[in-house]
DNA sequence: GCCGTTAATGCACACGTGTGCAAAAGAATT
DNA sequence: AATTCTTTTGCACACGTGTGCATTAACGGC
């Protein structure tokens, strides 16, 4: 691997002035640079930032953590982070939590190892609980989807309950009543804001909600959620339901399909996040668009700004909500067929 | 920032012994690597990784390039590159290419400075370009669904011509025998292969394959391209038809659905690639399963062991058929209505 | 008490780059 | 011609870690 130190000896200079001369340093007389900047060339030089980061103290580098690269919605917090960051002569350096809290915290002590300047671990499963890792390591974390509070702790973040209230709203506009909510146990902190946004949309037009109509599932398999989930909801005479995320409301379409229960004649369903196969299933899912490439943009930026000094807010994001096929207004008659 | 000399300092010793310690070398004496061990633990001391490689010349980094990383196909590469990575201690660098060649290049190049041990990319636009820019570097390049031949140029690819041979042979067992091709021209060397897939079967039933069943569509837009390749196939009376990939397959679906065509009763559909929506989608997708997962896996396995100087050999891995609900026998007499 | 052996530790350098300061050389001023 | 100023270059050190070799200390054998 060629170094200054090559160049140097082939220009019968020292190192340093090879140094100055690649970086535009005013000092070297323009010929000698030129002769430098060419025979860097010629041989074909890279400069090691490996070397120039151990000197500068800075990796240029941001730490990305997630708790599974394959989800749709982190993709494109991904893709978001990365756009800015190339940007900004950044690079991205990936990690996977596999949504294990312990996993979640030696990945970003491995980080912290390779010296990024700052981390960005969307959904973290740990929040507040960095605190003592984060008075050691003293590197900024940003969290995408996870507002906690701490010194070096940053936040970006859809706003669930405004989302919530979005998708009720508008079930409610088209004359529903009997409202449901299916949630998870794997997110209580957003589940249990997304169940807010639906309590106050409710009590806004005067409804109070019912327990029945509420349904937190504990499975882990998708699929199966469905099925449990519509089992309840048709017991407690629910005519449209707003779910946690779309694979949730994917797999009660599914469900439905499989019972004979016609979406959106006999259920209305809305779901959250805005993936991708929201708008491929049949009917297209009526959802809550999440800003997830913006969610990933800002944190970055989020993440440039503290780097350069500047002091920062947290950020709450609006979501917006995408109308399809899977709403419609309530029949009449419920249907005493199922 | 809390060095081996700041240990060194506090426990009375050179930063020599603090490293020894802290590597567990013999030749440091068990009370003294105890007395250190527990000293670094408590100042909060994290080695930098920084520094290690720039000593050992190695970095234990993966730079890893994709097109775009919302694209559903790559997601689970770099999944599966990831998982292998982070088991073997090695980190990954996402890099973005946007499709675009030059990109490509300086990407490349990007993490050459950032002195990746080895770089793994996806789909690549460049292949055997690379030679001039390896013979500086001389780092190996694992290209995923691109075979190049070139020095340290290695290949992991799915069999694109087995797995259209596949698609295409369940058509003909169902009795279709005017069978269609929606290829693309932005990946002209594999939608080729897939061509020559088609032809093989085609031929291997006895049958000429027609050009006019053959449509290769410059359209950048997705869902443009199924509208205009629809009106291709009927014209040409085809009964089945095998497209490139999922999101072509999927934008066809939308456009036999606008149309009033009846899949697969009027046309049957076969996509490639196995992509999430391909099974959410109603009716929902046959298709050509691409080993996503694994070939990220082989890939960086493959790097793994190049870089402990092992000799490779490019892989090829085959494609399974996935049968869903897009394909079934050609209706005798073809409607008439369309 | 002297010598050979083993155990434990430190010195000095390497990795590749950037920078403050000094030094040398040349030009301009007196 | 001597002095000052400017331009150009090099020396030496820093960044944090690991390692070959030398050094010191301890120990056992005679």
């Amino acid at each position: 691997m060629v170094t200054i130190k090559d160049i140097a000896k082939a220009a019968g200079v020292s190192h340093t002035t090879v140094s100055r001369a690649l970086n535009d340093n005013p000092a070297i007389s323009p010929a000698t640079r030129a002769r430098i900047q060419d025979l860097a060339r010629n041989m074909g030089y890279t400069p090691s930032a490996v070397a120039q980061s151990l000197l500068s103290q800075r990796t240029r580098t941001v730490g990305m953590v997630v708790t599974t690269i394959a989800d749709p919605f982190v993709v494109q917090v991904v893709a978001g982070v990365e756009s800015v960051a190339q940007q900004a002569g950044y690079g991205v350096f990936l990690c996977n939590s596999h949504d294990d809290p312990q996993r979640e915290i030696d990945v970003v002590d491995t980080l912290h190892r390779r010296r990024v300047d700052v981390i960005i671990v969307t959904s973290s499963r740990v929040g507040s609980l960095y605190t003592a890792q984060l008075d050691r390591m003293r590197v900024p974390i940003v969290l995408i989807n996870n507002q906690s509070e701490g010194q070096y702790l940053y936040s970006v973040a859809a706003d669930d309950i405004q989302g919530a209230q979005l998708a009720v709203e508008h079930l409610l506009g088209l004359g529903h009543r009997r409202i449901g909510y299916v949630g998870t146990v794997r997110r209580p902190r957003s589940s249990e804001r997304r169940l807010t946004g639906y309590r106050q949309a409710l009590e806004q037009a005067g409804i109070i909600s019912e327990p029945v109509l509420m349904h937190a599932s504990s499975t882990k398999n998708d699929l199966e959620r469905g099925t449990e989930a519509l089992a309840q909801l048709l017991a407690a005479k629910a005519t449209a339901v707003f779910c946690y995320n779309d694979i949730i409301a994917i797999s009660l379409l599914q469900a439905c399909r499989r019972q004979g229960v016609a979406v959106p004649q006999q259920l209305s369903v809305v779901g959250f996040d805005n993936i991708d196969a929201a708008r491929y299933v049949t009917p297209a899912l009526t959802t809550v668009h999440q800003p997830r490439l913006e969610l990933g943009q800002l944190a970055m930026q989020m993440a440039l700004d503290l780097l350069d000094g500047h002091t920062v807010h947290d950020r709450l994001v609006p979501c917006q909500l995408v109308i399809r096929e899977t709403t419609a207004t309530p029949e009449k008659i419920p249907s005493l067929k199922v």
